[in-house]
DNA sequence: TTGTAAGCGTTATCAC
DNA sequence: GTGATAACGCTTACAA
């Protein structure tokens, strides 16, 4: 790689010349900006953005935490970062977190070391240490925390709505899945439910789940119908653990949604491929991705920024694994 | 940031020798060492990455360009390749490509610009000045170069089992989609299905598709059994698209495995969440992410490398939607 | 065993 | 308009 001292001396001029044009500032004669572009383009020169980062204090790099992005809501999320991201120029370093304040912190310090502007986190602490002691911006995407900028979805009212669909579509026996009680969006889509059902005085039990593993959902179907097996509506935390059950309903003769009704929660994309397609509760991820990018970037430019806090409605995807409602 | 100097100064030594302690090299004094680690511990102090890297035209950074992290098979293979390379203290820089020239270009060109030591790439243009031109090491992931260090399935062999095996169960009448021509393993796979088709002498047809997008995997799934109604096997080019193709069967009144039997190929973590599940070639992304990233760190720390390109083997996951096999 | 100082590739300040 | 040069935080000769 060719540096800015090759490049002033191809053109004939001092590396603060050199600066100049490539930053665009100061004064610099038309005559020698287009020796010096010529130089450039010549040598195939590009900044060193490590040079950069080291004397200004501060890099293009964003740190992006992420739980896991082998958990198919995530990759949406990711890519909205991203896009937004890289369409104004900064890049991501992204790390799996697994939920483990560990390695949250070992990424936390390490993308310090690599002085990125601010991150992007999806955590579960984020009143820890490593949170309030960083001293760049920072934006918690698809959890809640009340007094910190972050951009999520509407947990509690994708609940209700949920709750209130299934009941009015006519189940009666209702088991609301409980994801990880950690996770905060988790809780509050099976409290929102919950609250609904009460209110109706309809029939529920919860079933909890710990954690939202893939391989781990196929179990939980399976113990979920052993102990309620006359459930006739089941409330998913998310659409993996619902196609878990859509296939062990399917697996013990029950009829979807004729026997059971089944409502996931994100709206993967796959949702809508399943075999009956998958009512759920939709969150836009990939906007809320976009959006917590956008976000980031404004605090990191020093923009006024309006509303720390997005909330992003939800809303009821009516596809196959719900009765339709007679009128 | 606490920086060397201010741990010196805390230490009362030198930044000569705090270095030294912190790279364990040179002599230092066990009394020294306690008073510097005391002063670490301290201020909290933690190397700069961005000067280290600066001044050893090095990082601890690897650049990852994958096509679209939104497409359900990419998030296992980048997982091997993060968990592999933060296990070993490397950080990465993550891109999609979309399988896009100048996005490719653009983040390889960051990747430099950060001084990353490394690049995993899923690409179609191996030779590409880009990659030719690069002066660090560079492993292809998914994609086969000839040569150059590889990790990659064995997509031939994985048409070949597909059509071998839905013709043993006794489809007659195939239908082969054909991925997007560009994309390298796409076209093998469909290669290797129709060698086999053609060596036993079925009949098939091929239906192209040009993207491995979703939303697109339902119109196609429309127009083959559009145009090619009385097919009883398809092979898929992805799951994702066997997914569609398997709901538009059953949309169709078609039963699968009985009128239609269907294989996808991927075998990504839903398929077998699918009802009926889906029977597939398996590839073992994630793992081949892990080899992918430890392949590239032996070029980065100069071992010795016994095999440049390594393919896996894929083998048949027989699930529900193709008939069991009589003896 | 430890310290001094040069240099990695930039940018910004200050002279000219 | 342009050029020297110090500084960003670190590592590594080299000197002591």
């Amino acid at each position: 790689m060719a540096t800015i001292k090759q490049v002033a001396m191809a053109a004939g001029v001092s590396v603060a010349t050199v600066s100049r044009v490539i930053n665009q500032n100061g004064y610099v004669h038309e005559d020698t900006r287009r020796k010096v572009e010529d130089a450039i383009r010549e040598l195939n020169y590009a900044p060193n953005e490590v040079a950069r980062s080291l004397f200004k204090r501060k890099s293009k790099l964003i740190g992006l935490l992420l739980p896991d992005i082998t958990n198919p809501y995530f990759p949406q999320l990711a890519r909205g970062v991203e896009d937004e991201m890289q369409e104004n120029d900064y890049r991501l370093i992204f790390g799996n977190s697994d939920e483990s304040r560990e390695k949250e912190m070992d990424y936390i310090q390490t993308f310090i070391q690599n002085n990125v502007v601010g991150v992007i986190s999806s955590t579960n602490d984020f009143d820890a240490d490593m949170y309030a002691n960083l001293k760049i911006p920072v934006v918690f995407l698809d959890r809640t925390s009340n007094d910190r900028p972050s951009v999520f979805a509407d947990g509690r009212e994708g609940g209700r709505i949920a709750a209130r669909e299934i009941v009015r579509r006519g189940s009666k026996k209702i088991t609301v899945l409980q994801g990880p009680t950690h996770v905060r969006p988790a809780r509050e889509r099976s409290e929102g439910a919950i609250e609904v059902l009460q209110e109706l005085g309809i029939s529920y039990d919860v079933f909890l789940t710990t954690s939202f593993s893939l391989t781990e959902a196929e179990d939980w179907a399976k113990e979920l119908f052993d102990q309620y097996p006359d459930t006739d509506g089941v409330l998913a935390s998310n659409d993996m653990v619902a196609s878990a059950v859509l296939q062990e309903a399917h697996r013990l003769g029950k009829r979807v949604p004729e026997d059971v009704q089944i409502i996931g929660f994100d709206d993967i994309p796959l949702s809508k491929l399943l075999v009956p397609s998958l009512s759920t509760i939709h969150q836009p991820a990939y906007e809320m991705g976009r959006k917590a990018a956008k976000l980031l970037i404004q605090f990191i430019e020093g923009q006024h920024v309006e509303h720390h806090s997005i909330q992003y409605p939800v809303k009821f995807i009516e596809r196959q694994t719900t009765r339709k409602v007679v009128l």
